[in-house]
DNA sequence: CTGAAAGCGCTTACAG
DNA sequence: CTGAAAGCGCTTACAG
């Protein structure tokens, strides 16, 4: 239960104002001036109660003895907390990195502190990192799960805490909020343009089949051939994971049977090794084949070509994340919500000139 | 003092367990079995002095009544604390997501979790952030100031505490830990590698002549060109914010007097910029003129041409970052450290091939 | 309007 | 090896 590995926790911990003065708290307040702790606590939480003369007097006491709230004394007590924990993949990876920012920005602005916390995309240490956050009492989490995250061993490490948000994978068996991108209606767009461009024959690149955006994105693809009269043909859906090199080896999958002149990749990151390897067997992208991505990652716009992909605004569902987060510590008894956010397609060369 | 402004102090608060049943503690796990708190709490802290059968079966009670561990409450009875706040910049800079990717694993490691606050190089906001952050007892601080903080000020928000780790941009007067980037030494290996490559006439573009990294990066830049009996040209230092579009605006003023064929720019972001700029007057970067950058952003990579650079691996920094932080609280009392971290020439198309 | 007392969940000497 | 008591820094009824 219990295991205590972490320095933190044995003989290394440290003291918070170590070698320093003793930190000033309210009773220090309180008799250098001769009122009690209570009317100083009073006066830092600005009730009205306080006597104008009083309340002078208390702060300025508090500025000269350079006096810090502790938080967590006070948040012990009333039974609150002002710190929201995030578990997110990794920051490394900038749409995360814009994601988490947006988080931290919304929930800063409203008064809560942000406890960060990465998996790193393993479940094991997704469970870790969540029992270590949930110690610290946050009052609520934004997770996006690892892969492969099983919803009975979140919600264990999650104890009774209600006020969870998942974001971009959803974990079936839990009863969370969840804020997803509309995967469907942003493949059916890139879809659709590259048959507006005159595009007939089209492959799905890349992605696990089983995980479930990917699963949307195909639906997405497939509705917006339906719509044309086109047909999906099964040998044109090629898995890849989504790294580039994978997708660069991949990349003559395409060229087994029938050629199709375009491709629909499950995102940016696919899309950039797929045009790697189409360069490599000489097949120029963008010109000889049109290629679309998904997150417009920084790396779309000034890739040569530049891609065409969908755009999701990371930053801005981070706020949102938070928003949806904030509301649900307003009322953690709602029934859970469902939410998806839009995306955009971001047209660029790669997807080419009109064909045929 | 205690601005009452945020809604997390307000009525809005929330119960961090709202909803769902109370939280369990030392006192349930004890009333159950029949031992006292204290018998628990030795459990939880893995006390040898506890029975070992005693042991077993507070582990049961604490596993089947799913305890979780209050973190705040130990941290406030042993005046200890578990947690390091991480300030930053903006973490949509991809530099500081690596940054700030690398503390948050190294101090997870060592059972810390990251209080993360980002200032968008604003002081008054950065203000703000401290203030808050340092009311959750941090047991030490990683800040990458902004640009025009003031010593005085952060010490003020900052209270006793001294466990404070500087990143990036020093502030002179707080004898605080920093960590630096070996700026000079790094302006030297570009410049140098231009020299070598045959460049005689090099300018330094880009930075606020003011700002420490700037001066630092033209001090090595000047040692380079020293070396090899070149003097510096007064009118080959230009100054340009570290932006794209006045990097660009800015490209001209290169071409005033006597030419230069090459240029060591302040970093990535100036060097895109400069190139561009370069381009829409038909003189080709990496051909007719060879640039070099600092920072080797992701875009570096990518670029046309790709951008000779410095790798400053900001990951690896913000490990270092969080270890030299825990060396601090392992001894609050040490004198200040100062620490330079390497960087590496990593050569690409933009120096272009030798000349002359 | 202000104060004395109890208590949030934990830990730590101190007895036994 | 285990328990009773005090206390970390704060807040909240409850008196007055």
């Amino acid at each position: 239960m219990k295991k205590d590995t972490s320095a933190a926790k044995g003989t290394r911990a440290s003291t918070p104002r170590a070698g320093a003065a003793r930190a000033v708290t309210v009773t220090d307040i309180a008799d250098a001036i001769g009122v009690s702790r209570a009317t100083v606590s009073l006066v830092l939480r600005g009730s009205p109660l306080v006597n104008v003369d009083t309340r002078a007097r208390v702060e300025a006491e508090l500025r000269r003895q350079r006096y810090v709230y502790n938080r967590g004394a006070a948040n012990l007590r009333r039974r609150t907390s002002t710190s929201v924990a995030l578990v997110i993949n990794d920051l490394s990876n900038p749409f995360f990195a814009e994601f988490a920012s947006g988080v931290d920005e919304a929930l800063g602005a409203k008064g809560y502190v942000t406890l960060l916390g990465s998996t790193g995309e393993s479940p094991e240490r997704q469970q870790a990192v969540l029992t270590t956050l949930m110690e610290h009492t946050p009052a609520g989490l934004i997770l996006s799960p690892a892969e492969g995250s099983d919803a009975t061993e979140v919600r264990q490490a999650l104890g009774f805490n209600a006020n969870v948000l998942l974001f971009n994978r959803e974990l079936n068996g839990g009863d969370w909020d969840f804020l997803t991108l509309d995967n469907q209606q942003g493949a059916y767009l890139a879809t659709r343009h590259l048959i507006e461009r005159g595009h007939q024959r089209i492959a799905f690149f890349g992605g696990h089949a089983d995980s479930s955006s990917c699963h949307q994105r195909r639906t997405g693809y497939a509705q917006a051939l339906a719509e044309a009269g086109l047909k999906v043909q099964p040998d044109w859906l090629i898995e890849s994971a989504p790294n580039r090199l994978e997708a660069a080896a991949r990349s003559g999958e395409l060229f087994a049977g029938e050629v199709p002149t375009a491709a629909v990749c499950y995102n940016d990151t696919v899309a950039l090794g797929l045009m790697l390897g189409l360069a490599s067997r000489g097949v120029q992208p963008g010109r000889d084949f049109a290629v679309t991505g998904f997150d417009d990652i920084s790396e779309a716009a000034v890739a040569m070509p530049p891609l065409t992909t969908l755009t999701v605004n990371p930053r801005e569902r981070g706020r949102q994340a938070a928003e949806l987060l904030l509301q649900r510590l307003d009322d953690p008894t709602a029934a859970p919500r469902r939410t998806v956010a839009p995306v955009q397609l971001r047209i660029r060369d790669s997807s080419g000139p009109a064909v045929g």
